[in-house]
DNA sequence: CATGGTAAG
DNA sequence: CTTATCATG
């Protein structure tokens, strides 16, 4: 079995401060990816840069305190590339390649963007560059005998079983038509890849990996399905169970998003 | 007896989440002088902005979270100023003149400097500013019978005797010669103002009245004395008790600095 | 509502 | 070390 977790850890240094590690050392996980890891990794604890019995690869952003993306895995890797080519957006710390014996694992951190700001146009900048990307790194993997995970904090519901007010939010930033038909793409003959956790779970409501800390977003479960697994056909129809990892109150929480984890039936 | 009591709050709403409020529906004084309010009035709790007994005046600084100065008095003042006549410094929330029946009280909150930064330039041209309107405050004063009494952060300490470890801080803001030639001035002739406290106590160490948040200065008791009542020589006369309302210990400070309080007898 | 940077103290 | 503002989320 080959499991893998995905969290947006929200600042790891304030996420380590409220249990972060105490979830490392627990998970059974084979792969770990980590979003807004907001920190150089000089500024982290050593424990948490190194971890006892994992290989720890690194994606900080050029800004300080910026987004970050991370992938541990139990197993050293055979390459690691940081970027998808992307002049702009290769030291924005929001992808991370990493290759293991059989699979491409990816750690990605799409913009978060707000309506009526360049953070949108930045968003859509990002997705543009991204698609051809994914479709080419699909066909690459395919040649070399390689399935790919691209795990992380995507940024979009897809449909509206993803989120829990989706009228409320039609023209929010995540659940834009054109951020949804730019995943529709991605997940759709041109993209190649299945959201594995709707694949196994066609018609549940979520389940939900984000809940805004404004308001009792928590509490009322109002949250979002942004965190995904996007898999190759081979690997996605290799899973045979998807959790998300919802702490049981707001006191255990440590982060607003929860860890989003997979596990694959070995080849 | 007229008791005044000044303290620099190191920003009043943080100040009044660890007790600041306490303070004031116990304290005897009838004028309170506040310093780094770092708040526009409006972001004030209402019980906060408009104590009730009390009537409060605000000098917030034009530039946010920055400076600012109040004076609370028991009975309503008959005039209150705003700044002491500078282009540059009126709307820096550093100055704020009250005019209580005989006694014209100020709260002064004036630059902390740092050697070799243009916020040392700052406060030196401050300084410049400020001797004329302090002799001229004093000279109006006297003509109309009064007196005047400048409470607050002067950000510098006398002598010696006014900070714990004065050989280390020869070379900064604070104990600089300049700085400390200028209280001379402001103490001397020149000014013709009384360093109450000091006048009370001329042989104690302090008493400190702030101590830096960095370190062990609390506990160690590293304090500066820099908050002072500077008065014309009618009201210093008059001086028949101060106290600095150190806090018991470090969970019960709700600033960096203390209240200097001065019991005044009556004329 | 929370993170982290930064300026100020 | 602590207060704020700010941009980001």
């Amino acid at each position: 079995m080959f499991t893998v977790s995905t969290v947006n850890v929200n600042g790891l240094r304030a996420a380590d401060r409220k249990g972060y590690r105490a979830w490392l050392a627990g998970t059974d996980a084979d792969v770990v990816c980590l979003q807004e890891v907001r920190a150089e990794p000089e500024q982290l604890a050593p424990e948490v840069l190194n971890p006892e019995g994992w290989h720890a690869h690194w994606a900080p952003a050029a800004a300080k305190g910026r987004a970050g993306v991370a992938v541990l895995s139990r197993t050293a890797p055979d390459a690691v590339r940081i970027g998808f080519g992307s002049a702009g957006f290769d030291a924005s710390g929001r992808w991370l390649e990493v290759d293991l014996p059989d699979v491409t694992v990816v750690s990605l951190y799409l913009p978060s963007g707000e309506v009526d700001t360049d953070r949108q146009e930045e968003k859509e900048r990002f997705m543009a560059e991204l698609l051809p990307h994914l479709v080419d790194l699909r066909k690459r993997s395919a040649d070399e005998g390689r399935e790919v995970l691209v795990c992380g904090d995507w940024n979009i519901a897809h449909r509206e079983a993803d989120l829990r007010n989706w009228r409320a939010n039609r023209k929010k930033a995540g659940f834009l038509p054109e951020e949804r038909a730019w995943l529709d793409r991605v997940l759709g003959d041109e993209g190649g890849y299945t959201d594995v956790v709707r694949a196994l779970h066609p018609e549940a409501e979520g389940p939900y990996s984000w809940w805004s800390y404004r308001g009792r977003a928590f509490d009322n479960d109002a949250g979002w399905r942004i965190d995904y697994h996007v898999a190759t056909a081979g690997l996605a129809g290799r899973a045979v169970e998807a959790r998300v990892e919802r702490a049981e109150d707001h006191a255990s929480r440590w982060s607003d998003h929860a860890p989003v984890t997979v596990r694959y039936a070995d080849a």
